[in-house]
DNA sequence: TCATTTTCACGTAACGTTTCATGAACCATT
DNA sequence: AATGGTTCATGAAACGTTACGTGAAAATGA
């Protein structure tokens, strides 16, 4: 039994396969080498159960295989999602993430930032609200959902037009009269354009509709407040309701139920965003589904692409709508 | 303008300090120095905008900061949950979370497991459902809600208290006759002993109970005709029921309204996790809350402490009930 | 067969830290 | 004033890699 203490190393590989330490390193990086050498080098790694050492890797040579994503949590389903996605694309390649949760945070933010400078990350994925923040001048960043710059690319679903789906599904549900619910500070900038493509929708489709948008406070109260003051002997004068999140969506329903309106009966509801439950098929509510697979899928390709020509500044990707519930069957 | 283009490192700092490089790394360390040394480094440091470079500290030194998180997955929200409080946790002790999300694959885990090795983590901290993995011996591991055997730490919620704590909330609240309801596979071992406290409960206060565990395939749908089966006149015969998780009793609410059984009037329902909307004070159903931060917390205490005396075997923190409407308004 | 090119393993010099033996400077004691 | 003891900044060695210049051996051409 030798000196198994610590891990074997690369001098450790060369000694037992009888080569030089650089052929060493060609065979672990996949360089070309001799036939007759790479076979014991393979063989001498086997035997020792070597594995590199990321930390001498990450110091010599300036990639370090991670990559950093700044995200306000890892528990909003849609954040959840997210973080599923992206760590599952980077294992793919091989790359490492440090997972930044910010809580939307300034300071800690910028903390976080800081520590991913410390450790040499290769790029950054940010999720955050911040227009202010300060991304070091040599580092990938990629935006998610939020635009931050020309020089910045930025992902994200397509907001626009999936305001507009809602609002084409609804008519084609047979609603007249719709609104729009929204909280002010919870979504900023592309989101924004969630409003602006349901507008659209209704006007193309001659559906009469309304908007409210609280800033924050007690929204949930207000919403009800506003709920009720359209009730006209017990009957809501809404016959659709487009929620910016499935997350409103959700409190909403439950508003309705205290209020005695039956959905999708006398209320059509959808949502934004695509949540279910873990490993369930179904939907919480009618929706606008958001491609989290392929945003995440996307943001590291982007990020890790070597020779990036050029750089997209904003990548729109399609939604679709999903059947949750809240709304009536579609006729088919 | 001098050669900004690589990031300064303590030779910069020492240079423009005028002292030698290892009182840098002293400052840089918090280790004694002298004033004047002190405060002309940290000057230096400000001026030049000077961070460590892991990479470097963790080849030198063993300890890398970092430590692994093995979970299955980042989306269900209890792990989510946990992932946010562990993340939390590291953050307040200048630590980062190699987030290792498994889909409880034993080829991922292992393969995780190396990468971890790779990166000379400092610790590990595991859920896994997987008895058989091989943590190699020197690696420092914390379980959670399953034991990996007597060598190794268990940090987990007192699941007994918990079913026993369930039970007797149903007798309170004027149950007679309970259900027990648990997919099989879907927990193991620690989670057990929901179903012993439960049990234990219900005999001390003689309720009538009767538990139904199934083992996968299409779990709901065997759920619904066991409910049915129990129903005579449309009036279910349970006026109780416990689910292993608030995942199951989301589903056996839409089971019980589509039977047209009202909650909590007809039948109450209690389940386990303490799953809320993000950012909401409001239980998604009435539960046997886990301290989810507290374990979080306890994990990360448990792996950092230094020199740890001795290695408890196993660490139950209590647990507690939440209303969440789907029990009767607590008389009080 | 000899000269010329090509190939490719070799070995060494960094990378940016930490650690430790070294010795200069200071203080206290006789 | 001289000695012994203490403090503490210094500078070099090492951590485990990667990358590059070097030269020996093999392959090519005349």
């Amino acid at each position: 039994m030798k000196k198994e203490l610590s891990a074997p190393t690369m001098k450790d590989v060369a000694r037992e396969a009888g080569v030089a330490l650089g052929t060493v390193s060609k065979v672990v990086n996949g360089l070309p080498v001799g036939e007759p050498y790479k076979r014991r080098v393979e063989e001498a790694i086997q035997k020792l159960n070597y594995q590199v050492n990321s930390y001498a890797q990450g110091l010599k040579a300036s990639r370090t295989h991670t990559i950093a994503l700044l995200i306000p949590n890892t528990v909003e389903p849609f954040f959840a999602s997210l973080v599923y996605h992206i760590n599952l694309a980077l294992l793919r390649r091989k790359y490492r993430m440090l997972l930044c949760s910010t809580d939307s945070d300034p300071g800690m933010e910028q903390e976080y930032i800081d520590m991913a400078r410390q450790n040499k990350v290769d790029g950054i994925i940010g999720l955050t609200y911040n227009p202010n923040l300060k991304i070091e001048e040599g580092t990938p960043f990629i935006a998610i959902d939020r635009s931050m710059g020309p020089k910045i690319s930025c992902v994200t679903s397509d907001n626009f037009a999936g305001g507009q789906l809602a609002a084409e599904k609804l008519a084609d549900l047979g609603c007249k009269n719709v609104a729009f619910l929204r909280i002010g500070s919870s979504l900023t900038n592309e989101p924004n354009k969630r409003k602006a493509g349901f507008e659209n929708g209704c006007l193309s489709r001659g559906l009469h509709y309304e908007m409210k948008i609280l800033n924050d406070g007690d929204p949930y109260e207000e919403f009800e407040a506003f709920l009720t003051e359209h009730i006209q002997d017990g009957k809501l004068s809404f016959d659709g309701i487009f929620c910016v999140t499935d997350h409103l969506a959700y409190e909403i329903l439950k508003t309705l139920r205290r209020l005695n309106q039956r959905v999708p009966e006398d209320v059509q509801v959808i949502g934004f965003d695509g949540t279910r439950h873990f490993g369930s098929l179904e939907y919480t509510c009618s929706t606008i589904v958001q491609p989290v697979s392929e945003i995440a899928e996307m943001c590291v390709e982007l990020l890790l692409q070597e020779n990036a020509p050029v750089k997209p500044p904003l990548i729109c990707l399609p939604v679709s709508y999903a059947y949750g519930g809240t709304t009536l069957e579609e006729r088919n």
